[in-house]
DNA sequence: TTAGGGTTAG
């Protein structure tokens, strides 16, 4: 490298030199002195002129501070040339802010000054060299830094094998550490970090109980909080109880980081209540502690305490992140909560969202679960890239909507966008299949898994596929299927048999489909009842009973199903036969009325899926009150003429209340939307989206009662609400929203 | 005066 002598460079090189951007021309050379060029930076920008100032004092080390500071790195590169001998110190301070900004290109130009300069990095710079590189996802060259040391130290070492722990390079590292010389707690915890983050909690946990034999190493922070993650993600309370002990008695417990990994492990272990004592006695709560929080409580069926401490976080002034907004967009989506979901984006947009995270797609599942499927499309629309889960949720959407040719076509989209679909992606393809009842398409879709994708098959997909042949009723081949599956039937796969079974009446089969689900889930009330159903409606009441005593004997108990719709964002909930809601006169009046139009148009209640074996006229009384009817008329009563109605229902849709409010839609000329427990159903003007689509598969849906009673946690006796209040950090929209009481 | 930990969807 030609080495410029300072003196020989006009001030005007050097100023073009510093400042390569900026148009000099103005200046011709001759007239440029000193003192002008200073005035005229002093003008335009009072550091430029400072730098400049500073270079020609051959005080560069200041010179390049203030570069680095103004984040100019190029120019603080270019800066080295001019130096006759750069110091470490300027090298190391240029290097600290390349890895900061993550500047490989300004590195990499440093890493060649060095080299060109003959200048024999110390370990300090080299250090950082291999960090660079690392962070960059240059491992090649990282290594090559390393192995060039003539000298490594601890450090050296460390950065090399958390560069690797951290891209999942794990057999590398492990390589690495298993020679290391010495180690201290630093390339302990970076290596049981990496295990952990790669799902190799159990090596992790291996790991630190080597490390506790090794007297020299003891846990420090990091190595806690790792370990920690790793008895989260086994899940292992023991472990995580005998860290806590160790936390307290060392004192560690006064680290943020180490108690939200604390509350993070309870709460994956089941223990939410403990969970909740680390929260409460937490001083300091970052963005990171409520979250895990938060998601603790969505996913262990605390929904209100949930819903309620995302409240909090909103007015504690704390400002929420990526991370949360997904967990409570979820959440939304999983209780249906549209309009607290679309508060939620309302704020996110205000605040700014990455577009680019994983909240976005988030919000593309919200909407598309909870029935907005235009605001679906115009979120994903909206993201400059949408990744895999993106895409997945719009097509599951759509497939739940009824829209099977759309999310066919967006995975045919997906398809040329060249992102590559996995296994979840295929259950949205089967399952829209299903819902069109494109059995062929179905298979051939089912084929392309393993033979075009080169993907193992999952529980899910032979699920999917046995349901899209139990419906079309070619059992033969589902057996075929079942009887070749390298795995065993899930209980999804045996419910959607049993589903089959029971529209083509296939008895035998029925019977084995429900004795293996009574093996899985014995508690599952949704076996019973459609076995039941089937025997029901072949007349075999003697076996309906028999279902009936075996359901008493076990202590199973029918869930009641649960219906609800929101007005003037207040929900109301009604149970079968509720009469608690204070307008029911006005609900029952109504239906009888209409319950005489619907018989005028045609309509004929359909008794044969009453479990019991009561009067024909009590059957039919039973079933003019079902929830989705009262949640459906009282719907009507209480808004204007044409506007949509949209109801929500914990479980699958009844047979006879589809037949009803088919009718329903007609009469009263309104769309009405129903979510049941797998899918939306949009009737209107006397037909539904789903193309009677719930005939084929009545218990799929039903399987997940229980799931869905964990999760709501609605007492079904009550229809009382409880309002939260929530004041935004913009204090002038008031978000209101109501959940069922508990 | 270098290296590191906890929350993440379909």
């Amino acid at each position: 490298m030609k080495f410029l002598n300072l003196k020989a460079i006009s001030s005007y090189n050097l100023a073009a030199l510093v400042f390569p951007k900026r148009n000099l021309s103005f200046f011709s050379e001759t007239q440029l002195s000193k003192p002008l060029i200073e005035k005229s930076f002093f003008k335009s920008n009072s550091k430029d002129g400072l730098i400049s100032r500073l270079c020609i004092d051959k005080r560069y080390k200041e010179a390049v501070d203030i570069l680095c500071d103004q984040k100019r790195l190029k120019e603080a590169v270019q800066l080295l040339n001019r130096i006759e001998r750069p110091s470490a110190l300027i090298y190391s301070t240029i290097l600290c802010h390349c890895l900061h900004e993550r500047a490989l290109e300004e590195g990499k130009l440093v890493h060649a000054h060095t080299k060109a300069s003959g200048l024999v990095p110390g370990l300090f710079i080299s250090n950082r060299f291999i960090d660079l590189y690392a962070k960059c996802g240059c491992l090649g060259d990282a290594r090559k830094v390393f192995d060039e040391m003539p000298d490594k130290d601890l450090c050296s070492w460390n950065t090399m094998i958390s560069g690797y722990a951290k891209v999942g390079k794990l057999d590398e590292a492990r390589r690495l550490f298993d020679e290391m010389p010495d180690r201290d707690h630093y390339s302990w915890s970076a290596m049981i970090s990496g295990y952990v983050r790669q799902d190799w909690a159990k090596e992790g946990l291996e790991l630190y109980r080597m490390m506790q034999r090794c007297e020299k190493s003891r846990c420090d922070k990091f190595t806690v909080s790792s370990v920690l993650a790793a008895a989260a993600a086994i899940p292992s309370l023991r472990v995580g109880k005998e860290i806590h002990g160790y936390v307290m008695r060392t004192g560690l417990d006064s680290d943020e980081v180490v108690l939200s990994a604390l509350l993070d492990m309870y709460g994956k272990c089941g223990n939410i209540d403990e969970a909740r004592r680390v929260f409460d006695k937490m001083v300091e709560r970052d963005v990171v502690t409520w979250t895990a929080m938060i998601d603790r409580c969505f996913r262990s069926g605390r929904s209100k305490d949930g819903f309620s401490l995302f409240m909090e976080l909103m007015s504690s002034g704390t400002r929420p992140n990526g991370f949360t907004f997904s967990g409570v967009l979820n959440a939304c989506a999983d209780h249906a909560a549209g309009d607290l979901g679309k508060q939620v984006h309302g704020y996110m947009t205000r605040i700014g969202f990455d577009p680019l995270s994983f909240a976005a797609s988030a919000l593309v599942h919200m909407y598309a679960k909870c029935g907005n499927i235009e605001n679906a499309k115009r979120v994903f629309k909206g993201m400059p890239k949408p990744d895999l889960v993106s895409w997945t949720s719009l097509i599951v959407g759509y497939a739940q909507h009824g829209q099977p040719n759309e999310a066919l076509q967006m995975f045919e989209s997906l398809h040329k966008s060249g992102i590559k679909p996995d296994h979840v992606t295929f259950v949205g393809v089967l399952s829209a299949c299903t819902h069109a009842g494109l059995v062929d398409k179905g298979l051939e879709y089912f084929h392309s898994i393993k033979t075009k994708h080169g993907l193992g098959y999952t529980a899910d997909h032979y699920a999917c596929i046995v349901d899209i042949l139990a419906r079309a009723g070619r059992f033969k081949e589902a057996e075929e299927i079942i009887n070749g599956m390298p795995i065993r039937p899930d209980k999804f796969l045996w419910a959607s048999l049993l589903g089959g079974c029971r529209i083509y009446g296939n008895l035998e089969l029925a019977k084995r489909a429900a004795e293996a689900l009574f093996e899985i889930e014995p508690e599952n009330p949704a076996t019973y009842v459609t076995l039941g159903n089937i025997y029901a409606a072949a007349g075999m009441w003697g076996e309906v009973a028999k279902v009936r005593k075996t359901m008493d004997k076990r202590k199973v108990a029918k869930k009641p199903g649960l219906s609800w719709i929101e007005i003037k964002r207040e929900k109301h909930a009604f149970t079968i036969g509720d009469m608690s809601h204070p307008r029911f006169n006005e609900i029952d009046m109504f239906l009888q009325k209409l319950s005489k139009r619907m018989r005028e148009e045609g309509y004929i209640p359909n008794t044969n899926f009453v479990l019991h074996d009561v009067e024909e006229e009590q059957k039919e009384q039973n079933l003019a009150y079902h929830s989705e009817k009262l949640a459906v008329a009282f719907g009507i009563i209480s808004t204007p003429p044409g506007t949509p109605i949209k109801v929500f229902k914990n479980l699958r849709t009844c047979v006879d209340c589809h037949t009803a409010i088919k009718f329903i839609s007609k009469i009263v000329d309104r769309k009405i939307i129903v979510r049941d427990s797998n899918r939306f159903h949009c009737f209107e003007n006397g037909s539904c989206s789903c193309r009677d689509y719930w005939r084929f598969n009545f218990l799929r849906g039903q399987s997940t009662i229980s799931e869905m009673f964990g999760y709501l946690s609605i007492s079904a006796s009550t229809s009382k609400f409880e309002s939260f209040t929530v004041d935004h950090v913009k204090r002038e929209e008031k978000v209101l929203f109501r959940l069922e009481q508990y």
